[in-house]
RNA sequence: GCCCGGGUGGUGGAAUGGUAGACACCAGGGACUUAAAAUCCCUUGGCUGCAAAGCCGUGCGGGUUCGAGUCCCGCCCCGGGCACCA
């Protein structure tokens, strides 16, 4: 079954066994629930045309590890692969050169394939999937339509950010410093028909799970400042003229009720126009233009300028003491958090602060510092001041800790129904969709409001329950109002239209608005079935009706792929229910920190939903999750073709090969590290795998004759290290340490070189913690030496404590701290004994000739530390 | 500005509060060879010294401890994330 080559001829043997383990799909799961499970996942690949890169390797190198190492240990291991293949690159590739979507991806997705073989990982390819495959994205359409039929998805027309080059609108989070985050081209703000998802209802539960995961805390620190959760109160502040109403402002400080001097509204605020005196309308039109015509990246980069603002030529009463102050509105209020609206207070607010010096706004000090030295009531501390204190000049609180008065001050006001205690959330609701071609369709047509009544009456009629809300979700569609029916689950998928351009239409809306028989049809709820509008009714049930044109963004694909690798061809549910149970999630999940927010928040808020609807037993996907850090081209800085930095893993695995590709990945730090790709370093790695054959195979290819059968053949030393190393490995392994792990097999190897003879069960062993790491090589000589069937089949040495245990130890010794001898003692030497030798040692008797001893300090087998004078 | 990481030889990096620099790379010297490659052996943190050995040394300054790369306080620098979030 091995090769024959006589020397470590990497380019024969790792194709060897590629086609090995292919031919006898090695690493096939099986659904066997007696078994112990270990699913191993790693983040959803995007097949661009690229290939793969060293991240990818780094990636799937670990992985492939910890599969291998679990498999040793009897688990049932899941360990698929799949494509992330809906998305814009590809479909920017179609549109230029005027190739379909599908047929790039294919190729795409090939590639990948290909490599990811060459590269020796053993996912189990019989279950790939694939999102663009409408046997996936049916079950993506159903997961939306249980959203859909929660409640959880909603229509809404608004600003949002178009990027003309892209020819799409993009969400907030794929803006960043006002241009687009995938090819960084400008972005304008524009009004149009989006689906958003209510991902702000589960931002209490998104922010309270993250305690029940083991995540890396930089990841979880970084979700709860993205859901940004601020406990304080809605404060309703009258308007001087009582037929405008009230004005709700969102404060953490209602404490500092006393100190407000003025009121901020956002320009795009809905009482902006009413508040607006006839003498300021003007000035206010004016500026509201210039906020409204201001892009993200201006207004960042204002943020630390000049505050800019202007009077409305309003005044609004204070809840709490009764004080007339004027409304303003200004551009460093946001319409999108809290109420659009706030209480200034610049005695304890910078960006207050700064506004009121600009406009000669008065200050007023309500919470003086506990331990200034003024403190005498009358508030004159240096301003603005954000501190802990008390306050002041504050009737009926004056005195009281701030976060008491902050209780007192809402629960009094609220009993007077001024305001109520609130918590709010920096979390948006999520604009989920995309005017492109290549993505899921949404399953929704548009009617009429009488056509909706009808066409649900006749599905239920038909005896077919659709997912509806309990609430329509609506729309104006050129001036009419418009009731989203949703397509039965039974006619899934809904499948993209054929199309002969993909171009945006530069319109805002899909290319596939302009497929007008896909688009305007006749429509029979109960069924799915439509026939284009321009031909005649095909029965009287059928209703006339617009299809949705938007496409889903690429999340939707990855926001539940990790369940459908249960049961991959499973067409009646996601997966069926009892290999959920089984799988359960993955065991741990393998990927870039650069996902920390947006895939991994949104997968997270999916999985609630289906944990809700009873599809998945657990409340939180991914139990565990693990960074590695990425590899920086060998000047230091990112890899990227502009900078000519970018190493090729098909140039190294044609060089050194793949085993030595992905131990010197796992061999250059530790896995979370970020780190340069050294080229000269990877000779050292190729020496040891050289190394390993020699010691195994001699000149003429034949079994290295100092490799013996005789069991007893190792020496002590080598014995005793082999269990060391057995149980190093595995302990690495475990924790993600696979630098080390590697380093104490060198050490290994080191010994074995120097041995004359070894035992053919030591070298076989050796190679079974070879082979997670190096399997190509590992399987070639465990052939060659002949073990058993295949190592990747073979149980994980186990250790045997007693040989751990040494009979002489080291005990280093130290006067007043500093090392100054060496002694080897019998193992369970007390101290008095090694006080004696250290006394007499040649080494350290200088230093203590002739002084006192105060005092010794003894870890047995480690150290005595002799305080002198 | 705020929140995270991280600063150890020429380089990548090791080190449950207990020998700092494991394991490698690079460099230098030697063996084998007609020669080279490959391989093997030796040296390889700095300073002083013929040597034995000694002193210094983990970004900087303090502290705790018998003992600090590791713990605490205050800085500096680098990387990542967030940012007018009320």
């Amino acid at each position: 079954m091995a090769t024959h080559c006589k020397d470590y001829d990497f380019l024969e043997i790792e194709p060897h066994w590629q086609t090995f383990w292919d031919t006898n799909r090695s690493f096939r799961t099986t659904d066997d629930t007696s078994r112990p499970k270990y699913y191993v996942l790693d983040m959803f690949p995007y097949p661009s045309g690229a290939g793969l890169h060293l991240g990818h390797c780094e990636n799937y190198a670990i992985t492939d590890i910890l599969a291998r190492f679990q498999r040793a240990q009897g688990k049932n291991v899941l360990y698929p692969i799949g494509w992330d293949a809906f998305g814009l690159p590809t479909e920017n590739y179609a549109v230029k050169t005027g190739r379909h979507p599908r047929e790039v991806t294919v190729e795409n997705v090939a590639t990948f394939r290909r490599q990811l073989k060459a590269i020796g990982v053993s996912y189990d390819f019989g279950r790939e999937i694939d999102t663009t495959d409408p046997r996936y994205f049916r079950w993506t359409q159903w997961i939306w339509l249980q959203l859909f039929k929660k409640g959880l998805a909603y229509v809404e027309e608004k600003p949002v950010w178009w990027c003309p080059a892209l020819g799409t609108v993009l969400a907030n989070e794929e803006v960043i410093d006002g241009v687009s985050e995938v090819g960084k081209h400008p972005v304008e703000r524009r009004p149009l028909r989006q689906w958003v998802l209510r991902i702000t209802a589960y931002a209490e539960r998104l922010l309270a799970d993250l305690k029940l995961v083991d995540w890396p805390d930089s990841t979880k620190r970084m979700q709860e400042a993205w859901i940004g959760r601020s406990e304080g109160a809605e404060l309703l502040f009258k308007l001087e003229h009582p037929h405008l109403g009230e004005l709700k402002v969102f404060t953490t400080r209602p404490d500092t009720v006393f100190g407000v001097t003025f009121m901020v509204i956002a320009p795009e605020h809905p009482l902006a126009d009413a508040l607006t005196t006839p003498a300021q309308r003007e000035a206010v039109a004016a500026y509201r233009k210039q906020a409204s015509a201001k892009s993200d990246l201006e207004r960042t980069d204002l943020a630390k300028g000049e505050k800019t603002g202007v009077w409305s030529g309003s005044f609004a009463i204070n809840p709490a003491n009764g004080n007339r102050i004027p409304v303003w509105i200004a551009d460093y209020v946001i319409m999108g958090y809290g109420t659009g609206a706030i209480m200034a207070v610049p005695a304890h607010d910078e960006r207050d602060y700064a506004f009121a010096q600009k406009f000669n706004i008065p200050v007023v000090q309500v919470i003086e510092p506990d331990h200034s030295e003024g403190r005498n009531g009358s508030g004159n501390s240096k301003l603005p001041y954000t501190g802990d204190g008390c306050l002041v000049h504050s009737e009926g609180y004056s005195g009281l800790p701030w976060e008491e008065a902050k209780k007192k001050i809402t629960a009094d006001l609220a009993a007077q129904g001024r305001g109520k205690a609130t918590v709010n959330y920096k979390l948006r609701d999520w604009l989920f969709s995309r005017q492109r071609y290549w993505g899921e369709p949404f399953p929704i047509v548009w009617v009429n409001p009488e056509d909706y009544a009808a066409a649900t009456a006749h599905a239920a009629s038909a005896g077919v329950s659709l997912p509806l809300p309990a609430d329509a979700v609506t729309c104006v569609i050129d001036g009419r109002t418009r009731y989203a029916l949703p397509v039965p689950e039974h006619s899934l998928p809904l499948q993209l239209p054929e199309v002969t351009s993909y171009q945006p239409t530069g319109t805002g809306e899909s290319p596939l608005a302009a497929i007008t028989d896909w688009v305007d049809i006749w429509y029979d709820a109960a069924t799915g079935h439509a026939a284009p509008a321009s031909g005649a009714k095909p029965a009287d049930h059928y209703v006339l009706a617009r299809r949705e044109t938007n496409t889903m963004p690429q999340w939707a694909g990855s926001c539940w792929y990790y369940l459908r690798y249960l049961d991959p061809k499973n067409d009646d549910a996601i997966a069926a229910p009892g290999l959920i149970k089984y799988w359960a999630g993955p065991d741990i999940y393998v990927g870039g920190a650069e996902h920390a927010v947006l895939h991994l928040l949104y997968a997270r808020f999916w999985h609630k939903v289906l944990f809700d609807i009873g599809v998945v037993p657990t409340p939180e996907p991914f139990a565990k999750l693990f960074h590695q850090g990425i590899i920086l081209g060998e000047d230091g800085e990112k890899m990227s073709k502009s900078r000519g930095n970018v190493a090729n893993p098909d140039d190294i695995i044609r060089s050194h090969g793949t085993d030595t590709l992905r131990l010197y990945l796992m061999f250059l730090g530790p896995l979370e590290a970020m780190k340069p790709w050294n080229p000269s370093g990877i000779e050292g790695v190729h020496r040891f795998l050289q190394k390993v054959w020699r010691e195994c195979i001699g000149r003429e290819g034949e079994p290295n004759p100092k490799v013996v059968q005789d069991p007893s053949a190792d020496s002590a030393e080598l014995l005793k290290l082999l269990h060391e190393t057995i149980k190093k490995v595995g302990d690495d392994i475990e924790g993600l340490r696979f630098n080390t792990a590697i380093s104490q097999m060198m050490i290994f190897v080191n010994a074995l070189q120097k041995s004359e003879r070894a035992s053919l069960a030591t070298v076989l062993s050796f190679l079974q913690l070879l082979a997670p790491f190096a399997p190509h090589i590992a399987e070639e000589l465990w052939a060659r030496l002949g073990g058993d069937d295949s190592i990747q089949s073979t149980p994980w040495p186990k250790f045997d404590p007693a040989k751990l245990v040494a009979s002489e130890q080291k005990i280093i010794v130290q006067v007043n701290g500093k090392k100054r001898a060496e002694l080897s003692v019998a193992v369970g030497s007390n101290q008095d004994l090694v006080l004696q030798l250290a006394q007499a040692h040649a080494d350290s008797a200088p230093f203590l000739a002739g002084k006192t001893v105060k005092r010794v300090v003894f870890v047995p087998g480690k150290i005595l530390n002799i305080v002198v004078e």
